[in-house]
RNA sequence: GGGCGUUUAGCUCAGUUGGCUAGAGCACUGCCCUUACAAGGCAGGAGUCGGGGGUUCGAGUCCCUCAACGCCCA
């Protein structure tokens, strides 16, 4: 091929040049004709399009990038699909915020509504449909941003194969896994106790939690035993007094051993409540004895179970306490004293309680100002409620240990990078409290494929859900007709109700490896790509995404949904500091690649060691530049002299040992690699790269010049083979600059060139030492140089080096380059100690 | 309160099973227009490896302990 080298080649332009390119020529498209054992196949997180676009991201999926192009040279055929994660709550907020609308399911469908160019404030009420709509359109050009920053990065993506969470075949993937699940017993709706965030209107699941330290206080309050002495506990949450179905004290507290079967009265409301033991009171906190509501916070929810108590639900799905007077409530004075607080809010209500037992006389002393944990859904801002409440459940291990043992096997059989990160799995898969709630009170989402008939008289038979035909999904029960009715029979006796439900998100995106792999329609794609290989993701999303997917697979496939994880570490600000946004210290990938350029955010991202935190570095960013830019001049240099020689040709000793030396480089790199350790070989590269550079070039320099006959070629052979090898060993990492100067030379990309190997050199190679010793001499010329302040072009009469015999016998096969290099005269050696003694000439 | 990780040069970080005088880049200092590269090159100075204790012929590396920082969970 002639080669085509420009006069002086520049960055500026070549990522914009190779990305299009790599499109029209689809190099990165995924051939389903290979057979498993050659595919590698990565389930790549879809990142959520309603948040913004952050450096965790380009840091982990720049990590996986270089693996991925790396199988990909090594001959693996690379399954390597985007999707976006788009449906659920973030993309509603994102959509009542970006046009100020609000979802209210009565309204009926306004077909020619328009959002308004403003946020609307108030907000503007529409009805479902229309609601979707807006999230559709608005995820859809979320998505384009998202797509143009990964190309932008040169992921090498096969952009054919991408998926959303919320297109209709993963809707389909999603409820027939649902269904399944179902059938299997493995999901399950129940009435129960759910934490309940009365700002969303929507149950809320274990993963999503997270505790904020609140103020509150303790209120010392009188119970009265049978005989009209008090009985004092200490609560930090008064108005649920009426809420109460026993006090509970530890079973060794000698205190209220006595009492324990014996009953008390409450306060106001005049309620009969037994004293039970549990191991969970603390007899430290407060009087050591408690009072047990229907709930006031997890743990009373653990003793209501487990003593068995009866259901007395205070608080509604809206955050108000009941308006009508509870049943239990029986004593006339009890009865008036509820429709003090009858319907206010909780905070109303505590206020309400402190007046009403300071005028009974209950409340002993000032309620004590404390500060605790209390629980938050994590995008929330109100403390969460616990509420009774039907919902759909998988079971996870939560609330049974065996399955719970099956999952931490799942955990040791995967490979974890780094392997530190399995023990989080673990822990959080420990301290699981109950099954994996997936329903949520909301609207974007996929639906729960689900109705139930309703009876004669009016209830509903939450126990026999009628199931779709699975060829009719994906189905929203809220708008189709069950199966074997007519839709005028919605909502009547005799006939059906769609559960209104949608699932989760991780629900759907639990099954990305189903998705991507079309378990659900192309089952021979799914046979050749699934387990996939690989799952690259961040540490945070462990206990959620990663883990979800396990127990999705165990299920469905009775198999783990990948071989290997790789857990990428968290982006920090340039001081070490998590970047938020209420920091004001983000750091927008956009800026830093306009600032830097794509290879250069590319190199830093490929620094940052597996699973480390890695803080944003300017420095490290522009040493990626220049790393770039040295690739193009010495290959320049490597490539300016004639057209391809045979490798044959290579037969000067000084060239044979810098092939022997990149000979070693290879077999690092790649075994570096096969570690899932990109950091590690990019290292090895660039570090080899810039001795080859620096003199390696040099020494070869007068020779690929000057040099005539097989000494030149010889040169010029090593330079172009070394070149080859080190353009490949920088594509992962760079695969702009490597590709643009493959094109000056080679025909096809770099990245589908094969990755090299230890084979194609070792023929080439000769002993390694006759460049790191000649190096070493020419380094102390250079020194002589510097400390005589001249030129390193300056001449030198003679360099006598000092050495062993073996590197004075080394030095002397390279004799003729090191006097190039040197501009020496002559080289004169002796035997000792190393030391070289270069004399200038006089100028 | 528990778990995991980190602590090595002024800064950002390597240092793989314990083994030559602890490395790199940035920054700093000096020199050099050299036909690949001056947005470059060459050379140089700089570290009690967080503190303390222990194991060992030998510890940045293994063990114990304390501290600071980060993250996750309670």
């Amino acid at each position: 091929m002639t080669r085509n080298i420009p006069e002086k080649p520049a960055l500026k332009g070549l990522e914009a040049k190779w990305m299009e390119r790599w499109e029209i020529e689809r190099t990165y498209r995924f051939d389903r004709t290979k057979g498993r054992s050659e595919i590698f196949s990565i389930d790549t997180p879809p990142p959520t399009v309603s948040g913004s676009l952050h450096m965790g991201s380009v840091f982990g999926y720049v990590q996986t990038d270089a693996h991925a192009r790396y199988r990909r040279m090594k001959g693996n055929e690379v399954f390597y699909p985007m999707g976006w994660d788009d449906n659920g709550l973030p993309t509603e907020r994102r959509v009542q915020n970006y046009y100020g609308v609000r979802c209210d399911p009565t309204l009926p469908y306004g077909p020619g509504f328009t959002p308004p160019d403003e946020p609307s404030d108030p907000p503007i009420s529409i009805s479902r449909r229309n609601f979707i709509e807006l999230c559709h359109g608005l995820t859809a050009e979320d998505e384009k941003v998202f797509e143009d920053l990964w190309r932008t990065l040169g992921l090498s993506v096969d952009w054919s194969q991408s998926y959303a969470t919320i297109d209709p075949h993963s809707q389909r993937t999603s409820q027939k896994a649902f269904l399944h699940n179902l059938a299997r017993g493995e999901a399950y709706s129940q009435e129960a106790p759910v934490l309940w965030d009365i700002d969303f209107k929507s149950a809320i699941a274990q993963a999503e939690l997270e505790d904020r330290e609140r103020p509150a206080a303790y209120y010392r309050v009188a119970f009265r035993r049978p005989d009209g002495s008090p009985l004092f506990i200490e609560t930090t949450r008064p108005e649920l007094i009426a809420a109460c179905v026993a006090l509970v004290a530890h079973p060794e507290d000698e205190r209220y051993k006595a009492l324990f079967g014996t009953t008390v009265t409450s306060p106001l409301f005049e309620v009969e409540l037994p004293i039970m033991s549990h191991h969970l009171a603390d007899p430290d906190k407060g009087s050591g004895i408690a009072m047990i509501c229907t709930w006031g916070d997890t743990t009373d929810v653990t003793w209501w179970r487990e003593l068995d108590l009866p259901t007395r639900a205070l608080i509604q799905q809206t955050g108000r306490l009941h308006q009508e007077v509870p049943e239990w409530i029986d004593s006339e004075s009890g009865r008036e004293a509820y429709r003090q607080i009858a319907g206010l809010y909780a905070n109303q209500a505590q206020k309400r309680m402190e007046e009403l037992l300071t005028e009974s006389a209950d409340l002993d002393g000032q309620p004590r100002p404390i500060t605790h944990p209390v629980k938050f859904y994590e995008n929330g801002d109100r403390p969460l409620e616990i509420v009774s409440s039907r919902q759909w459940y998988i079971r996870n291990g939560g609330r049974d240990q065996e399955l719970r043992s099956q999952f931490l096997k799942r955990g040791s059989e995967l490979h974890w990078v780094p392997d530190f990160m399995q023990v989080r799995y673990e822990h959080w898969v420990n301290g699981l409290t109950g099954d994996w709630l997936i329903s949520r009170q909301r609207f974007f989402g996929v639906a729960i494929p689900v109705w139930y008939p309703v009876g004669a008289d009016g209830t509903v038979d939450y126990d026999h859900p009628i199931l779709p035909d699975e060829a009719s999904l994906p189905v929203d029960p809220t708008s189709a007709t069950a199966p074997g009715y007519d839709e005028g029979q919605r909502g009547q006796p005799g006939g059906f109700v769609g559960d209104p439900d949608i699932m989760d998100t991780w629900a759907t995106s639990s099954l990305t490896p189903q998705i991507a792999g079309h378990w659900d329609d192309d089952p021979e794609l799914f046979s050749r790509v699934f387990p996939m290989d690989l799952r690259p993701q961040g540490p945070e999303i462990i206990r959620t995404w990663l883990f979800s997917t396990i127990v999705r697979s165990h299920y469905e496939h009775d198999a783990l949904p990948w071989a290997h994880t790789t857990i990428n570490g968290w982006v920090l600000d340039p001081d070490r500091k998590k970047m938020s946004k209420s920091r004001g210290n983000v750091i927008t990938p956009h800026a830093l690649i306009e600032e830097h350029g794509a290879e250069a955010v590319r190199y830093w991202s490929c620094n940052g060691r597996p699973g480390t935190d890695t803080a944003v570095d300017h420095g490290v960013m522009r040493i990626g530049r220049r790393l770039a830019t040295k690739i193009l001049n010495a290959s320049r240099f490597a490539l300016g002299f004639a057209e391809d020689i045979d490798a044959s040709a290579i037969s000067v000793p000084l060239d044979r040992s810098m092939l022997a030396a990149l000979t070693g480089v290879v077999e690092r790199a790649t075994e570096a690699f096969d570690a899932f350790d990109y950091a590690r070989a990019l290292e090895i590269v660039e570090r080899s790269f810039w001795t080859w550079t620096d003199d390696y070039l040099e020494l070869v320099k007068g020779r690929a010049y000057e040099g005539d006959g097989s000494e030149g070629a010889s040169a010029h052979a090593a330079l172009q083979m070394a070149l080859g090898v080190y353009l490949r060993l920088f594509a992962p990492f760079l695969p702009f600059v490597t590709e643009e100067v493959w094109s000056w030379w080679r025909e096809g990309s770099v990245h589908r060139a094969g990755w090299p190997t230890v084979e194609e050199l070792a023929p080439h190679s000769g002993d390694p030492a006759v460049l790191t010793e000649t190096a070493a001499v020419l380094s102390a010329v250079r020194k002589a140089k510097s400390d005589a302040k001249v030129s390193m072009r300056a001449e030198v009469d003679s360099v006598s080096v000092s050495a062993g015999p073996e590197a004075i016998e080394l030095v002397r096969q390279a004799e003729d380059d090191l006097k190039a290099a040197a501009r020496a005269g002559e080289v004169l050696y002796s035997e000792g100690e190393f030391a070289v003694d270069a004399v200038l000439s006089a100028s």
